[in-house]
DNA sequence: TTGTACGTCGTACACCGTACTGCGTACACT
DNA sequence: AGTGTACGCAGTACGGTGTACGACGTACAA
């Protein structure tokens, strides 16, 4: 491990993430063996290792291993690893619906596009771990993710300034979200504790923390929304709560007189 | 490492997390040698560590040489490095203003929230990797924030679940924004590249990439967007214009008829 | 005084990303 | 047609990580 680098496109040469995303033929040497595997293999291998066994399992080694080529030969297709996490990335965009709008309007059209990330987010919790929404790699997955979900906003009114800031808004509530669904899946799963299991464990010191002299609002508040859903923080209560925030203030901005 | 848990609280007895967080006694053993440090320089210790160099840099042998121990003596102050990680959040948390709230409305009261937790998360950029919105460390630092913050929606005739669906919201739009801060900044500090710079050296293959008959709306939206702000993301656009749809959305809560 | 609980530390292990090197293949040029 | 060489592949190795384990010494409880 050379610099601390832990993600995304990085330096080598001028950059050879972007060929590689667009399969730039420049690319394609004519000298050597045959190539024994592909960089869509890699990439899938990739893929199914981080869907199927967390982020954690993807490793050079075990990409390799998947795909059937020694670990070090995984380097002839990729520069390294933050370069494969951004192809993983862009060819899930890439595989996302893009459904016409027809006559729909702009609400009803950025909730799709609101849910279709969610699914995307919740079927690859790992994406939240490495997705940037600033600075994505501009590979043709995220332009035609970028483009579609642009169009949604046809109509709208609104500047291309607007427009480019409302979007990146809307996906930050949905990453937010996602991310949040997912380290509560993961407090639960990997201490192998359900949540009274450690409500109780921990209760002797807990009654300390939870004083409502010393925080009356947190805990009054705190009880009433376990009590509301079930346990601390509730996945679909946060997401219609917070979807219908999101859409209400962009509706301040696109339905202003 | 054992298992490939990356984070949060765990396991260690029904939870010693919990007990170091509140400085329980009941965990002040009586035999032995005197412990050479403390708990809190620990924890200081990974803090101007995170701080100063990344939290790439917080390894259990640079905490423990920054406080003068060995590595694994640090094993027993704190049970493991995800432990260590939640009594850092939960120390910075501790440390937040707290002013009170006055005669001011809720929108500037949100608002001041708002820039409490940006600055945090500006100061500290690594937060962002490590802070859970869902599921904090329990311990007097959150406590005390979660306190406060709600205390900022006293008055605005929300119900308790409400009210801290509204939190929780508010505060997820300010750590996603943080985080893409963080990584635009990473972005081009780690790759000692300028986004010009950038631009030049990827303009071959950028060519195809921003085809503007294939990607109409999103070759014209983010050179617009990249005029408007010098770069393909601002920071400050994305800050004014997120907090000000963020706290829209909430007044269309708060002051309905 | 002595037993023992505990803090400290060195060593060691499994695992990570990847630099380097040697080898054999198959194209490009003469 | 022969050959030089660019390239794919694999093995080994390095420096890094978190932390389990065991040896050793300290200081309180009996």
């Amino acid at each position: 491990m050379t610099p601390p680098r832990t993600r995304s496109t990085g330096a080598g040469e001028p950059s050879r993430t972007l060929a590689l995303l667009w399969g730039d033929p420049s690319a394609q040497p004519r000298k050597g063996p045959g190539r024994s595997v592909t960089v869509a293999q890699v990439v899938d291998a990739a893929l199914s290792l981080a869907d199927e066994e967390g982020l954690g399992a993807v490793t050079m080694r075990a990409v390799a291993q998947r795909v059937g080529v020694s670990a070090m030969s995984v380097y002839t297709y990729v520069p390294g690893k933050a370069e494969l996490l951004d192809l993983m990335v862009d060819a899930l965009y890439a595989q996302m619906p893009r459904p016409a709008w027809g006559r729909s309007r702009w609400r009803s059209r950025l909730t799709s596009v609101a849910e279709s990330n969610l699914e995307l987010l919740t079927t690859h919790p790992w994406l939240t771990e490495v997705a940037a929404l600033s600075r994505p790699p501009l590979g043709p997955g995220v332009m035609a993710k970028y483009e579609h979900e642009l169009s949604a906003l046809d109509g709208s009114g609104l500047s291309d300034v607007d427009t480019d800031a409302a979007l990146t808004y809307l996906l930050g509530f949905v990453q937010s979200h996602a991310r949040s669904a997912h380290d509560a899946r993961r407090a639960t799963t990997d201490t192998a504790m359900s949540d009274e299991q450690w409500w109780a464990a921990n209760q002797p010191v807990l009654e300390r923390a939870l004083d409502p002299t010393a925080y009356p609002r947190a805990t009054r508040i705190g009880a009433a929304a376990g009590e509301a859903h079930g346990s601390a923080w509730s996945e679909a209560a946060a997401w219609t709560f917070g979807l219908a925030r999101t859409l209400d203030g962009l509706a301040a901005l696109i339905e202003r007189d």
